[in-house]
DNA sequence: GCATTTCCTGACGAAGCGTCAATAAAGCTC
DNA sequence: GAGCTTTATTGACGCTTCGTCAGGAAATGC
């Protein structure tokens, strides 16, 4: 794939790596307003040129730093699908996933928004931008394809007026939801709400409960499919996130997301 | 209240408004990058030092125009609140706001945003951080109240692992994330979603019926009650918000909400 | 080793934030 | 309304950051 690299070439390419390191480091320690090009050029030792070499602008960067995660969060959900498990075991899986990942990469949500709050789609490299749109379709290609399987299974019958989009959409909207407010509360000195994150596992449960989605909360332990998951499918992310495995227990704490730096 | 005022006074009150208008305009159309000290100055036809009086830095400014909306759906919730129906009917009303109130005012969310993602609390006065919590906490308690009465009359039965604070958590998530997404996708150009908004009403549903909130959706006619909390609590707002309001067919069009400048 | 291409640099202009000493206006007192 | 005090206003200034570009350095090809 990538024979033919000049030691140049691969410096440019370590560089390039380096830089987005950098950013994300100090995106989630200080902020997107903390990430200036200059700061950047000097933490890999190079003028502020040539980091505009790599990127078009401050928010392409940001981008890149996006696409980077964006590209490893698909991979996530891909690999959640593959659980072994009746259909809504798997959108657990893939719920897991979301969890971990934001777990993970805390930083993503919020470049995300601050890149978009910016108004500025033309700062942006194409082929970037086209990445990005590209790893937001494989997530919700692998969210539909579940539900496609639920209903041909006969495990969810939609209403005549319900659509598999509705129950991706609304799914995502809720996670999307409670990272945004995970992430605002940062802000706030008395805090609404408690845990978000346990909150947000027990209401997406819920949520597939309203479909009717087979078998329901209340007759399956999805606790235990959410550790089986980490256990089987996610045992190096959920080591990384800090999250204990429990070995068996049906309901030890269901996993109060940690911070944590990226690794890897 | 405010009887000893002088004409200098009131001039200076004026224009605290008039700035406030220049920057949710400004805002709405061109992003937060564009609501510039300067251009706000210019706008009402001061110098930059003078905006300086009335607010201490540019996120102040933005948390003001902030504050304005807060307050304002602080009240619509309140209103919708006082919708004489059972205690599910209620909460639909409480949907209708939120959805009302998005449509008029579409700049709130993505001031809300604009300011967290700076990471400066800091550089927001105090008064008006504060006011702006406690427009959350009025949100909050309206629905928390709801909830309460749900319960009280025995239209809602929560199991033993879930809580009055999960079910607002919840729909608010619910509801943010399908206003995020409706924000995003102005940048994209094919969107993922026709229409996140009509989604959302049936999936707030939906929700609720996961909890088992009596009447369930197959059993009542909430587009109906949507039409009635219209018609009856807000006029005068869906018809600022360019909604139809149906005499009293059952499903007209749910409601593509529609941006508008803001009026009043 | 030399020519060509590619890469790197740092000074520069433009724009924005927030400050402050100087100035103007308003308010007060008699 | 003259004189004094307080309050409001101005715009130039210092600082930071973005993004550019001409000129110089380094790699590559032959």
């Amino acid at each position: 794939m990538a024979r033919p690299l000049s030691p140049k070439q691969q410096e440019i390419r370590d560089r390039e790596e380096r830089i987005l390191d950098e950013a994300q480091t100090v995106l989630l320690a200080r902020g997107a307003g903390a990430v200036t090009m200059e700061r950047m050029a000097a933490a890999v030792g190079v003028s502020k040129g040539t980091v505009y070499q790599h990127f078009t602008s401050k928010e392409d960067l940001l981008a890149a730093v996006l696409l980077r995660s964006a590209d490893i969060r698909a991979r996530l959900f891909e690999r959640a699908a593959s659980f072994r498990g009746r259909s809504r075991d798997r959108m657990s899986a893939v719920g897991a996933a979301a969890e971990l990942f934001f777990a993970l990469y805390p930083q993503h949500e919020q470049a995300e928004r601050a890149i978009k709050a910016a108004s500025i789609s033309e700062k942006i490299d194409a082929k970037r931008a086209a990445g990005l749109e590209s790893c937001t379709f494989r997530c919700f290609g692998v969210a539909t394809g579940i539900v496609r399987d639920a209903i041909a299974s006969g495990e969810l019958e939609l209403a005549p007026d319900q659509t598999v989009e509705q129950v991706c959409v609304g799914l995502w909207n809720l996670y999307t939801g409670a990272f945004l407010m995970r992430d605002l509360e940062n802000f706030i000195d008395e805090p609404i709400v408690t845990d978000p994150m346990s909150i947000l596992m027990a209401n997406a449960q819920v949520f597939l409960d309203g479909f009717g989605w087979q078998p329901l909360s209340g007759a399956h332990d999805y606790g235990a499919v959410h550790q089986r998951v980490l256990s089987e499918i996610f045992t190096d992310e959920a080591r990384r996130a800090g999250l204990e495995l429990a070995k068996s227990a049906p309901a030890a704490s269901p996993a109060g997301a940690v911070r944590r730096q990226h690794a890897d």
